[in-house]
DNA sequence: CTGGTCATTTTTTTT
DNA sequence: AAATGACCAG
């Protein structure tokens, strides 16, 4: 052990040491933003060994792998190097502990080991197909609307027929139809959604006894993170495991809860303590993160939420500076004064670029702050960790390593059967999957006895036994090889490469000369850099298992990690950028400055969102995880006027403004600036330095103005008629005036 | 069978 | 604005 135990409660809080030093029975954290809650969870868990609990003993279970992660970290640098992988604590996210250990125990959940995990986009495409099958026109049936009826059925595990028993009306009968042929397509191609890795796993642990008292027996004491996004799937699986020795710890923030959409249940922590009627429950109110006039700014806005635990937030740091509340031209000017802003704190108060991050309602505003970022030559980082995997060219490649673990998977088969272009088309599949529904072949099986089929083309049997030919060989390679091969063509990343060659993928983009193509290519060999360092997070069930140290568990685990990615995992906090995200993204993340932007009503509150209580509260919850992200420096915007799927538009401003303290808030009204065009071709920044004339007052001059007093002024735009100056005060803020009528006399 | 053009559509957030 | 899907000429 590196630290002490008397170190562990040293520095904390009386609620927060009441948290570390529970020890055995249901424990409830309630902790608000900046509570030291990761501080609290870490240093419990060490507490916890440090008192006789073996290591091994011990399940964390977070939401993101980066989250998982940085707990690892900060519990091994609590223990010491002294603990080894295999005995060290199990930290995982929901989804990858279920997805390991449904292979685990495949056979007690009715899957195969090998079972693919088909993200959105597959099941996208399953779902289509399945709504074809069902009969019904894809016109009234969207795969999106489905998808997400489907959903909501699985994360309260209700499977197709209990469903279909429920479904009373012509909706829901149908949504129950497409919902079993969508579940027989994941049966026949051996494949789960993002959804049935929670489910199966809740159902694994309630109908078997022998599986549910295994991990019983092996995690002695449970402790759940974010516990306020917990879906029921996700309860039910708590829940099973703590019912024996009821060692559960949850850690959450009903004001934080942001997943209401994809089916998390906010009562669960709302009512942790009727399902676990010995709860002990502490609160950890203290923000030690955000300055004062930030922490009330937060407070003031969601304490307009009406379904709520009322809960005092406080700070005993300093007021500091007001968050500022500016309203712009149109989104570019907006975006443009947000790099100003970072600027502006970069130059005056020296921070570094990785201490800001600019937050926003949704992805397609990244594009804008982009632009203006580049500009400005500010560096940046827009986190989407899947973007790289969503490529079409990864995706293909994906497909091909699927399809070698696992051959039923025809999703990621016609996915690739012709891609690259190798004369197996639309007429030949349809023959062969003839062929194949009349002798009762899956579609490989039927691929391989092509040459017996009539009405082919000599042609087309030649490309396809080609193409049988390569997956067989590719099979026989990964079956044969061993992960630490040091033999480059029988490691993983050998594998990827070799297929990557051999299917003709590379040969598709090596030969054009576009600028696209090259990326591709460049894609593709970050895809074999990715599968080389690929290195196994052991999340093993026994001490004595044996890790699966084939090639083709490595490849299982690899295709398994790279479908649980998350856009939050790609922040890297040592980027030394700006990072640009999500407000969903950015949950748990703490920055000195932060940005953010489209304060309007219908982006934020969404506008699926307005005209619903509980989801304006959720909106409202967004808002405020984005507020508390601060610690010291907060720029909430919004533009009069965006172009939203290329509609010219003017806005509304957000609700949520209107519901900040005034007392905390500095407001400016930018809107009127003049050098921001509307036109399409030319918008452009008047933004003149210190060496054009603009009447007598040059930029950075300090004014004075008889009703604001001493001001700087940031910027001067020169017009005909009534030149305006852009002046920051310290009482008011930031004011645009025009000089004709300010009365503004220059006094330095 | 392939590759192009034209028309149609877009649930925001994500494991 | 961008991305997918349908359709048609080679």
């Amino acid at each position: 052990m590196a630290t002490e135990v008397s170190e562990l409660l040293a520095d904390l809080t009386e609620p927060q040491c009441d948290a570390v030093r529970h020890r055995d029975g249901p424990l409830l954290v309630l902790a608000g933003p900046g509570s030291g809650k990761t501080t609290v969870v870490t240093r419990r868990i060490a507490h916890l060994i440090a008192h006789g609990v073996q290591p091994w003993q011990i399940l964390a279970l977070t939401f993101t792998n980066k989250a998982a992660g940085e707990m690892r970290e900060r519990i091994c640098a609590l223990l010491g190097a002294g603990v080894d992988d295999y005995r060290a604590p199990t930290v995982a996210t929901f989804h990858s502990f279920c997805a390991r250990q449904l292979r685990r125990f495949a056979e007690f959940a009715d899957l195969a080991p090998n079972y693919s995990i088909y993200d959105s986009a597959d099941q996208r495409d399953a779902i289509k197909q399945s709504i074809v099958e069902a009969g019904l026109s894809s016109k009234n049936w969207t795969p999106g609307s489905v998808a997400a009826a489907i959903s909501n059925a699985k994360n309260t595990l209700m499977d197709a027929d209990a469903y279909a028993a429920e479904a009373d009306d012509f909706y829901t009968r149908s949504i129950a139809k497409i919902y079993r042929i969508y579940e027989r397509l994941l049966q026949t191609n051996d494949a789960l959604d993002f959804d049935d890795l929670l489910m199966r796993m809740a159902r694994m642990l309630r109908d078997s006894q022998e599986v549910r008292e295994r991990f019983q027996e092996r995690y002695q004491y449970l402790l759940i993170d974010e516990y306020q996004d917990t879906n029921h799937a996700q309860f039910v699986i708590a829940h099973s495991l703590a019912s024996a020795h009821q060692n559960i710890c949850v850690v959450g923030d009903p004001d934080q809860s942001i997943y209401g959409w994809r089916g998390a249940d906010i009562s669960n922590i709302l009512e942790f303590e009727e399902h676990f009627p010995n709860a002990v429950v502490v609160a950890l109110g203290q923000n030690f993160r955000s300055t004062g006039h930030i922490v009330d700014t937060a407070a003031g806005l969601i304490q307009n939420n009406r379904r709520r635990k009322h809960k005092r937030l406080h700070t005993e740091l300093e007021d500091g500076a007001k968050p500022t509340v500016v309203m712009c031209r149109n989104e570019q000017h907006e975006a443009a004064l947000v790099a100003e802003y970072l600027q502006r704190l970069r130059d005056d108060d020296d921070l570094p670029w990785k201490e800001m991050a600019v937050l926003y309602r949704i992805n397609a505003l990244s594009r804008v702050l982009e632009e203006a970022l580049l500009a400005a030559q500010i560096p940046y980082v827009i986190a989407r960790g899947t973007a790289f995997y969503d490529r079409k060219e990864v995706k293909d490649a994906l497909a091909y390593l699927r399809l070698i673990v696992n051959p039923n998977d025809e999703v990621s088969l016609r996915r690739i059967i012709n891609t690259p272009t190798r004369g197996i088309g639309k007429t030949t599949l349809t023959k062969v999957e003839l062929f194949g529904y009349n002798q009762q072949l899956r579609l490989f099986e039927a691929l391989g006895r092509a040459g017996e089929m009539s009405g082919l083309t000599t042609r087309a049997v030649g490309a396809i036994r080609r193409f049988v030919t390569l997956v067989e060989g590719w099979r026989r390679a990964a079956a044969g090889g061993s992960q630490s091969s040091l033999l480059e063509s029988s490691s993983l990343g050998g594998l990827v490469e070799r297929i990557i060659r051999e299917s003709g993928l590379e040969a598709a983009y090596r030969d054009s000369k576009s600028e696209e193509d090259r990326e591709r290519l460049e894609n593709l060999a970050e895809l074999i850099s990715a599968a080389t360092q690929f290195v196994a997070q052991p999340i093993d069930f026994d001490e004595d298992a044996q890790a699966d140290t084939t090639l083709l568990g490595g490849l299982t685990a690899f295709l398994e990690s790279v479908a649980l990615i998350s856009d939050a995992d790609a922040i890297d906090p040592e980027s030394g950028t700006v990072t640009l995200m999500t407000l969903h993204a950015a949950k748990g993340l703490e920055y000195a400055a932060v940005a953010m932007v489209g304060l309007e009503e219908n982006l934020l509150p969404h506008i699926r969102a307005v005209g619903n209580e509980m989801e304006l509260e959720e909106e409202r919850r967004l808002c405020f995880v984005g507020i508390t992200r601060a610690k010291r420096h907060l720029q909430l915007s919004r533009a009069a006027v965006r172009t939203h799927r290329g509609l010219r538009e003017p806005t509304m401003e957000s609700r949520f403004l209107t519901e900040l303290p005034g007392e905390s808030i500095v407001y400016s009204d930018q809107s009127d600036a003049v050098g921001y065009f509307d036109g399409d071709d030319d918008m452009q920044v008047a933004r003149l330095d210190g060496e054009t004339p603009c009447g007598e007052f040059p930029v950075g001059c300090v004014v004075r103005h008889p009703k604001f007093g001493l001001g700087r002024v940031e910027a001067v735009m020169p017009q005909v008629m009534g030149s305006k100056a852009r002046v920051e005060f310290p009482t008011v803020g930031t004011k645009t005036l025009i000089l004709e009528y300010a009365k503004l006399e220059r006094v330095g």
